[in-house]
DNA sequence: TGTGAATATGTCAGGACGGACATAGTATTC
DNA sequence: GAATACTATGTCCGTCCTGACATATTCACA
């Protein structure tokens, strides 16, 4: 991975030299990481704020608990459709998802 | 259902007035909508801009032109996932797309 | 008008996704 | 340790999505 690369995943909250970098991925490919991370993060702080259980939201969304805990781990046979479709079912609107996109979380685990 | 949002609907292809209506659309099914003609128009967009036609576009993404025709038109059976990947794919950033989000195409022609 | 390029629409087989269930792991409290 | 509540992981079947193809429509220009 070349130096603006890694600048610019780091820039957007990502630790670089952990699986992401080892595994090579593209621009592209980071791009719907990080994405899908995003997501993923704001529907477990969407629901932890509201003190619900996985279960109880999957009840509210029509959906199982292990799909819940799925979306929340950030799942691959998680589309990033159901991350948004679920989080405005929570109530999020558009301008909510493109907060959440574009407000990575920081530093992920190494 | 105020009346432009039934225009942006039908001009869509999506079914106003029969069981949709009767249902009721709710604030939610408005914000996916909402969600998805973002997110078409903005593909067209980008893809216009740089003067490729959707048959090399389709090429490009690793698609057909009649996907890429009903990506533009916000066809029902595009999936948002498939809208952003494609938008990433050509370049788009994780920022792009949540401008793309908030800021939601000027009313549609009725 | 005709001609070709671009775009739109309809259909379908195959693959990806999602809800559901089972089960395993984790944390808290007694 | 047992019991309870919550979360994580694996698997499966039906459904939805997608690429591909065929065909129709629109557009630009001579």
């Amino acid at each position: 991975m070349d130096k603006t690369k890694r600048a610019k995943l780091r820039a957007h909250g990502w630790t670089v030299g952990s699986a992401t970098d080892f595994l090579g991925l593209s621009e592209q490919e980071a791009a719907l990481v990080e994405l899908r991370l995003a997501l993923s993060t704001s529907l477990r702080r969407w629901r932890t704020q509201r003190g619900l259980s996985q279960t109880e939201l999957a009840r509210q969304l029509k959906s199982s608990q292990s799909r819940v805990a799925k979306m929340e781990a950030g799942d691959a046979t998680v589309s990033v459709d159901l991350l948004m479709r679920s989080l405005i079912a929570m109530g999020a609107t558009p301008r909510d998802l493109a907060r959440a996109i574009s407000t990575p979380p920081k530093a992920v685990a190494v």
